[in-house]
DNA sequence: TGTAATTAGTTGCCTGAGCAAGGAATTTTT
DNA sequence: AAAAATTCCTTGCTCAGGCAACTAATTACA
């Protein structure tokens, strides 16, 4: 790897190219709310969206290993429930569970949100052909995949302390 | 938008996707650090690369307006000169900046990790040939200036407060 | 030339995420 | 059926990131 060749720059290393777009599809996201008048954080908005498909879902089923663990999830939820867009009941059939849906107000709110969203992914992914960002989500799949592959199969034990 | 049709779901929402891989990006970089024996950040790796690249740099010049604001640098740098793979001098010309470079111990550093990444980086982006991956790379910037230029072209005022 | 504006870097404060440990309810084991 | 293990959620701790305010050095301006 030589000092000053392309295949060496940052700025063409494609991990560090997805890291800075993703850093700020969050950041557009967070100014998209905000705009829209929802004083929710991105990550609150993505547990909106899956009540919104899947009412009374379970905590845990609002986690994700890579995104958001349980404490996270349950810090996200205290804060939609003090907003009173979500509720959250305990399951009595398993008293360990807390199921949680949307109130009429988080409702609102999503009816408000999502031709919104609809318009706003249409200009983020204008000048892509469809098919193009179909083969790209494609793309993000298998590296997501070669990631946690690579992830299990370590150590490789290059373990010399510099 | 359907509740329950395929572009709504949030598994085949593109930027959801982004986020997640990015994220698993950087977990995967941290590990991939602890296991080689670099005890610093992916962050701090960044600026490692820069300073690998362009020694005697100031420290505004490792900023990055989407990753990393001056405050962030100050304190990356700082940590990166506490494990002794940086250092600063104050440039003399203009006694404002402070120029940063890596010493002996991060070039030591530096010439361990690189063959060691152009490796993984290999096994991240297995199976996606390199025209493939060029063009996701010009995706990757395409996205990033519809986002820039959509926050640019903010506020449309729907701020109807929810 | 002396005052204002700008630039480079730092510090402090607040929020959000990762991780370990704890607590309550349920299931498994013996 | 009592004890152990598991599951679901919460709390507490620590650390990184974003933002505003501050200091020091330099440049612009009048």
């Amino acid at each position: 790897m030589n000092r000053h060749d392309d295949t060496s720059s940052l700025d063409n290393a494609t991990a560090y190219v997805m890291l800075r777009t993703s850093r700020l599809l969050r950041f557009h996201l967070d100014k998209f709310l905000e705009s829209a008048g929802a004083p929710i954080s991105p990550e609150q908005w993505i547990i909106l969206f899956k009540l919104w498909e899947r009412p009374g879902l379970p905590q845990n089923a609002l986690t994700d290993p890579v995104l958001n663990d349980e404490p996270n999830i349950t810090r996200l939820v205290r804060a939609l429930i003090q907003y009173g867009y979500v509720e959250r009941i305990t399951d009595e059939t398993d008293r360990r569970r807390k199921l949680v849906s949307l109130t009429a107000k988080g409702e609102a709110l999503m009816a408000h949100l999502l031709p919104l969203v609809v318009e706003t992914r249409k200009r983020i992914f204008s000048g892509i052909p469809e098919d193009e960002l179909e083969r790209f989500v494609e793309l993000l799949h298998r590296v997501e995949d070669n990631l946690i592959e690579d992830m299990t199969h370590e150590p490789h034990d290059n373990m010399t302390r510099m």
